[in-house]
DNA sequence: TTAGGGTTAG
């Protein structure tokens, strides 16, 4: 029933009493006219006014033709006349023209007669076999893909490259791994881990389970490498965060003479947006411009992104603004850029833009930047209106747990933590530990000690292994004077070995990327750098700025807690920019984590006292600060 | 006749 529901026409037999077809056999045709001419000049519809003359005497060669034409038109309800007029004629197909019937029925998207075709063969092929596999994978039905690889190899026929190549693309994430390194030892066995094709799926569906070991050994494996196999190594390494290693051998491939197309510049600038290497990026893009390569919309949908999480916005804009065509990912691409960069203005303007021009449909992403855009840009209300209208709206799209979540951010942020509390007890979906973490946040923020503590203890029992949850839980027992209960939290969170992701801040100068760890002991300048965050502190102290002891997770005395504070990364990047860059050069941070709140606070005493603009980008958004006061409005 | 890599969100 499931299946059925995915033809989008009636059925094949409702056709055989269809009045273009009854009325098909009153039309003359000239005799000079064949199949074969007419398809050839796309004329399907006097084709097949010519099948029904021809009735029974319609033969192989004729089915071909007309198939193959409704193939690559996507005709369906052509394509399934001719079936009709097979089924009328008591035809009996062969496996070729069963197995083009599945292809025709899939790249039209009815799944179910697919099947149907499929299970009425008297005889199958390899061909019809992954045909069939290929059906289901490409639709996101990766357990059936698997079911009838299963079935194909217990039915003894024997799979070919493609089927491999197929099967192993339904074997991506966590669920399909071991199924996909079962396949791989299948492919050994056959001996097809050197072609091309099975490699790059292989590769790739180790890349997308993050198995980035077994990604690398396929790929320096594989005798040949074109295009594709190098782009799968790079994109996977981009994918699994890499950056700099996906950069590495974008550069090593380049350097041995591999050929690049836009898949390969997308992939390369997905790894640069994730180090937010602007110059890099330029680079990129001129080298883009200098190629010949035309900038199509995937590259341009990769170009916004790559310039927006490099903190030029503006170009993004201007690059979006001179697309002559428009994804949906195109949009949510700027509308992402606007949201965390805080320009909730913005991002509304920018979606009733989407709406007034009525091209594309919003999606559930689109949503989901709208609603983020909305709480960075500290617009509560009109968030929540777009909330509360989204599945009865014109676009109908069901609010999933992301977008609960918005909602929730959207009243912390402003302080309504009862109600943001309530939300999350009535919403229709368990919630995360994500929603619980933004609530605590917020509880931390408006020094909401009450649903602080019980929000906490409910995240120690999801979340037990990180180690910010145990802090802001002890902090919020000590500001309640409940020192005891302060002291077991601190306990649990040693007995519990916590281990925090080491915190990680660069900044790219001259072309060069310049990493920083907290307390750095690697940075050629680090000495040099240590003093000067330490001069810092002490002309800051003299302005007003109070070190915030809580931010260190460590219990240790006050004395040791400021030496932690201090070698913190983002100081140190910050430091060593005032040390190193022009005068008066805008200050460009990159940090792995969030931004701790005595960074945030030192940052903006740096940006007054220097008169320097910082652009500080954390993991989940862009802090912009200019003489002292920041864009997101000291909440993040 | 059937195959491989890509762009937004989390």
């Amino acid at each position: 029933m499931l299946l059925r529901s995915f033809c989008l026409y009636f059925h094949v037999k409702d056709l055989l009493l269809s009045p273009i077809y009854t009325f098909s056999r009153r039309i003359s045709i000239s005799p000079s006219s064949n199949l074969k001419t007419l398809c050839s000049n796309g004329q399907l519809n006097e084709a097949l006014l010519q099948m029904a003359i021809l009735g029974s005497e319609m033969k192989f060669e004729g089915y071909d033709t007309i198939l193959n034409q409704c193939v690559s038109q996507r005709a369906i309800r052509e394509g399934q006349r001719v079936h009709a007029h097979m089924i009328k004629t008591c035809y009996l197909p062969p496996v070729y023209l069963r197995t083009r019937l599945i292809v025709l029925y899939n790249k039209c998207d009815c799944l179910g007669d697919a099947r149907e075709v499929f299970d009425e063969m008297p005889l199958r092929n390899v061909v019809s076999w992954t045909a069939m596999i290929s059906a289901y994978s490409q639709r996101g039905f990766a357990s059936q893909a698997l079911n009838l690889f299963v079935a194909m190899l217990r039915s003894g026929t024997e799979p070919n490259e493609f089927t491999f190549a197929t099967i192993l693309t339904s074997c991506i994430g966590s669920l399909g791994f071991q199924i996909g390194r079962q396949i791989h030892s299948i492919v050994i066995k056959r001996n097809y881990e050197s072609h091309m094709f099975v490699g790059s799926s292989l590769l790739d569906m180790y890349a997308k389970s993050g198995r980035v070991h077994e990604a690398h050994g396929v790929f320096q494996s594989l005798p040949e490498r074109d295009v594709v196999v190098c782009t799968a190594i790079i994109s996977g390494y981009a994918q699994m965060g890499l950056d700099v290693e996906a950069l590495k051998l974008f550069r090593q491939l380049q350097s041995e003479g591999m050929h690049s197309n836009y898949v390969t510049y997308a992939s390369v600038l997905t790894a640069l947006s994730g180090l937010a290497a602007l110059n890099h990026g330029k680079q990129v893009h001129n080298h883009v411009l200098r190629s010949g390569q035309s900038l199509n919309v995937v590259l341009l949908n990769s170009l916004i992104d790559m310039y927006s999480k490099c903190g030029n916005v503006c170009y993004a804009r201007r690059i979006f603004d001179h697309m002559s065509e428009r994804t949906c990912i195109s949009w949510n691409a700027m509308l992402v850029g606007y949201s965390k960069h805080g320009m909730g203005g913005e991002v509304l303007e920018l979606f009733k833009l989407m709406r007034e021009e009525n091209k594309v449909k919003p999606d559930s992403i689109t949503y989901l930047a709208v609603l983020s855009g909305c709480s960075h840009g500290q617009l509560e209300h009109k968030g929540l209106e777009i909330f509360y209208n989204m599945a009865d709206g014109k676009d109908g799209i069901e609010p999933d747990i992301e977008h609960y979540g918005c909602v929730v951010d959207l009243l912390g942020r402003v302080g309504r933590i009862e109600e943001a509390f309530d939300f999350i007890r009535k919403m229709p979906y368990v919630p995360t530990a994500a929603i619980w973490g933004s609530l605590l946040g917020s509880c931390r923020v408006h020094s909401n000690v009450d649903i602080g503590i019980i929000v906490g203890q409910k995240l120690l029992e999801i979340e037990p292994e990180n180690a910010g949850n145990y802090v802001i839980l002890s902090n919020l027992h000590a500001s309640a004077g409940k020192w005891e209960d302060m002291r077991n939290i601190r306990d649990l969170m040693q007995e519990k070995a916590v281990i925090k992701e080491p915190g990680r801040s660069w900044v790219e100068l001259d072309q060069i990327v310049h990493t920083f760890h907290a307390s750095d002991h690697t940075h050629p300048r680090r000495e040099e750098v240590a003093r000067k965050v330490k001069e810092l502190a002490i002309k800051f102290k003299e302005e007003g700025y109070v070190p915030n002891l809580s931010c260190v997770l460590y219990d240790v005395d006050e004395e040791q807690k400021e030496k932690v504070l201090l070698g913190h990364s983002e100081k140190l990047a910050m430091a060593f920019w005032l040390i190193a860059a022009p005068e008066g050069a805008t200050i460009r941070v990159i940090k792995n984590l969030r931004v701790c709140v005595d960074c945030h606070s030192f940052a903006k005493f740096v940006s007054k006292l220097y008169a320097r603009t910082i652009i500080l980008r954390d993991k989940n958004r862009f802090h912009n600060i200019v003489g002292g006061i920041c864009s997101c409005g000291d909440y993040w």
